[in-house]
RNA sequence: CGGGGCGUGGCGCAACGGUGGCGCACGUGCUUUGGGAGCACGAGGUUGUGGGUUCGAAUCCCACCGCCCCGACCA
């Protein structure tokens, strides 16, 4: 173990520390072991310096780093948890490793729980196995690629829905192996476009991915909802406030899929939520249900000079028209080069994702450009379907009942008054795409919805069949014939579930870890003991009781040479759950200043008391 | 990939055409010890890289690299 207090070390400026893989998932089990025998060596040494802050391989910061702007980037660099290496590339430093792995553990007992089986897929995939997926083609440069010295294709795993298929494939013959859930700890790399919020959102990750495989669609949803149950104790014991929100089933395919969210303004997620009755959904896929305005008489289409109305706003401002007597149009191109019309009424924006599970667009959407809108008898900002060529039409449902809006003339400073559906134009479909509004009805109770945004920390999906057919994953039934297994997949990203419960237990002065997730039970603090032998000879009695408890005792002692104030900020800064101060002034009014770091309560209690906890004896210090 | 910003000791910053400084951190010694102590001495920098302009470049110009923010993107 390095005992150097300095990193001394600019991001990327050792090679020794370059480009590692966590390879952390192996240790996790073996954790607990390695600990145990550490302590043995060093129990058996006299040395047991691991947890002296002396010897921490640590070092706090007084200032915030100039790159972090979220509570929990800035002290989670500051207190010395994690380092970042690159773009979204974060070494985790001994106390951020300890975070990690009681995430983890809280993770494993949970999916235990349920059955899961704790197993490791390899983070270097042959492209083959991606191929016969067709995810090879499907996935865009977010997966990075390389060829091995043979010039065999090969990818880093973004996710193992492939080598779980393959396995079972294997493996699995007959329904009476079925059901059964695995699940690992596993290093990803997504080349995502933009990282961002320190461990937030991050190319390099561990996340814990499960997969449970069924005979059928009952048994599938029987383990979905097994998830759904474990994850909310899951969140619950990391101290999170992670709400399920109905969430699109995007790439993965599939039929079911809810996202866990914790709410934060710097999250990436926008979430529709109505407090009256618990509704809450990701807006990808929240349903617009603004009731049809009162039927009109059709009038007849007339045409409106409108010069430099290329916006709703101006349109509306224009013609003296509330822009919900609009209709707007927005020009997509899919992946496989279908061109798109999109209808929406003024008042609303279009939702991509519900735009591309109606038309089920190939590859996404991007834009159209301007020549491209020519090119189909249209002109951007004065734009409509009428007299479109070669496009799809797809027009909101909404839009399509509000009677006599106005449109796009398709020229240049011209609109048209009293378009309506489908008396000047017909759609190829009708189809809510539409994006659900702040003070919208709710889908569920119909009082008015909230938008919040939100950080995803977990997620469940219903895959069904897409994997398993496509690797012929198939097993034998009670009735003699094939059929495919029925699998699902559940993700939790731990890097970013740490930051989020520092997001969540932090306040001016440092972290202030939940007791589960804590790196140590208690941080030990010295003051005077220069001065005093009896304060080292108490802190070392408390030290000493505390590690021979075991490793799940251990606790952080700072032993280190440094002014009170020092000892005392970095105490807080770092946040375990207790702070033990032995002092002149605590051993003269009876034994330890104990403090809670959440609350700030302080009390002095005798030695035994104290020591009672940290041997595990008593639940608290206090 | 578009827009914006920034690269100077470990961290935070200054110097903006004329021999690179400050605070914190770090080392040694002394003093100090319940809220980021004091004094003294000291170590540490090819100013991201490459090219150009100039008598002279951290500073001006060009290119590249890297990082951050907004957007696009995103199981």
């Amino acid at each position: 173990m390095g005992t150097s207090r300095r990193p001394g070390r600019r991001p990327g400026h050792d090679p020794a520390c370059r480009g590692r893989g966590s390879g952390a998932a192996g240790l996790a089990a073996g954790l607990a072991a390695g600990l145990a025998a550490g302590l043995a060596a060093g129990l058996a040494a006299g040395i047991l310096r691991a947890m002296r802050l002396s010897h921490l391989f640590f070092t706090t910061l007084r200032d915030d780093p100039a790159d972090a702007e979220m509570p929990s980037h800035r002290l989670l660099v500051r207190a010395g948890y994690v380092r970042q290496l690159g773009a979204g590339i974060y070494s985790l430093l001994p106390l951020g490793f300890r975070v990690n792995k009681r995430v983890e553990q809280v993770i494993r007992e949970e999916l235990n729980a349920i059955g899961g089986q704790e197993m490791e897929m390899p983070v270097v995939h042959p492209a083959d196995l991606w191929r016969e997926t067709g995810r090879y083609d499907a996935i865009g440069p977010e997966m990075a690629r390389f060829k091995d010295r043979a010039d065999r294709d090969m990818v880093l795993a973004m996710t193992h829905e492939e080598v779980v298929a393959d396995l079972l494939r294997d493996i699995v013959k007959s329904y009476r192996q079925l059901p059964m859930i695995v699940y690992h700890f596993q290093t990803k790399f997504r080349d995502e476009p933009r990282s961002r919020g320190g461990l937030i959102r991050v190319r390099e990750f561990v996340m814990k991915d499960s997969y449970t495989c069924d005979r059928d669609e009952a048994g599938l949803d029987a383990a979905y909802w097994a998830h759904h149950r474990a994850y909310t104790r899951i969140f619950e014991r990391l101290g999170l406030k992670a709400i399920p929100v109905s969430s699109d089933v995007g790439m993965m395919g599939g039929s079911l899929a809810h996202e866990f969210m914790v709410l934060n303004p710097a999250g990436e997620d926008e979430l529709v939520i109505c407090e009256a009755c618990g509704y809450a959904a990701n807006r990808q896929v929240a349903p617009t249900t603004v009731p049809a305005p009162a039927a009109e008489d059709l009038l007849p289409v007339g045409e409106v000079e409108t010069p430099d109305t290329t916006t709703i706003d101006a349109l509306a401002t224009f013609l003296g028209v509330p822009t919900s007597r609009t209709a707007k149009a927005a020009f997509f191109v899919t992946g496989d080069g279908r061109f798109v019309v999109a209808i929406v009424r003024g008042d609303f924006d279009v939702n991509e994702t519900k735009l591309v599970n109606a038309i089920k667009a190939v590859g996404g959407l991007r834009p159209a450009q301007v020549e491209e809108i020519r090119e189909r008898g249209m002109e951007a900002g004065y734009g409509s379907p009428i007299g479109a060529r070669d496009a799809v039409v797809v027009v909101d449902e909404l839009a399509a009942r509000s009677p006599n809006l106005v449109a796009g003339a398709n020229r240049p400073g011209f609109h048209l008054r009293n378009v309506n559906v489908p008396r000047d134009y017909t759609p190829d479909m009708t189809a809510d795409i539409a994006n659900v509004r702040e003070g919208d009805p709710c889908p569920n109770c119909g009082g008015p919805v909230i938008l919040r945004n939100g950080i995803e920390v977990g997620n469940i999906f219903k895959l069904g069949t897409k994997y398993t057919k496509a690797l012929g994953a198939e097993y034998l039934g009670e009735d003699g014939e094939r059929h495919p297994i029925v699998m699902g997949s559940y993700g939790i990203g731990l890097g970013r579930n740490v930051a989020c419960i520092v997001e969540a237990h932090h306040d001016d002065k440092g972290i202030a870890w939940p007791a589960e997730v804590a790196p140590y039970p208690a941080h030990l603090v010295t003051l005077g003991g220069s001065r005093e032998p009896t304060v080292i000879e108490t802190a070392e009695t408390l030290y000493g009781a505390a590690a021979a408890a075991g490793p799940a005792r251990e606790i952080l002692y700072d032993d280190r040479d440094e002014s009170p104030g020092v000892k005392l900020t970095d105490a807080e800064l770092l946040g375990m759950p207790w702070i033990l101060t032995v002092s002149p002034r605590s051993l003269a009014a009876g034994g330890v200043e104990v403090t809670n770091r959440a609350t700030g309560e302080r009390s002095v209690r005798s030695i035994d008391d104290v020591t009672a906890f940290l041997e595990g004896r008593a639940a608290t210090p206090a």
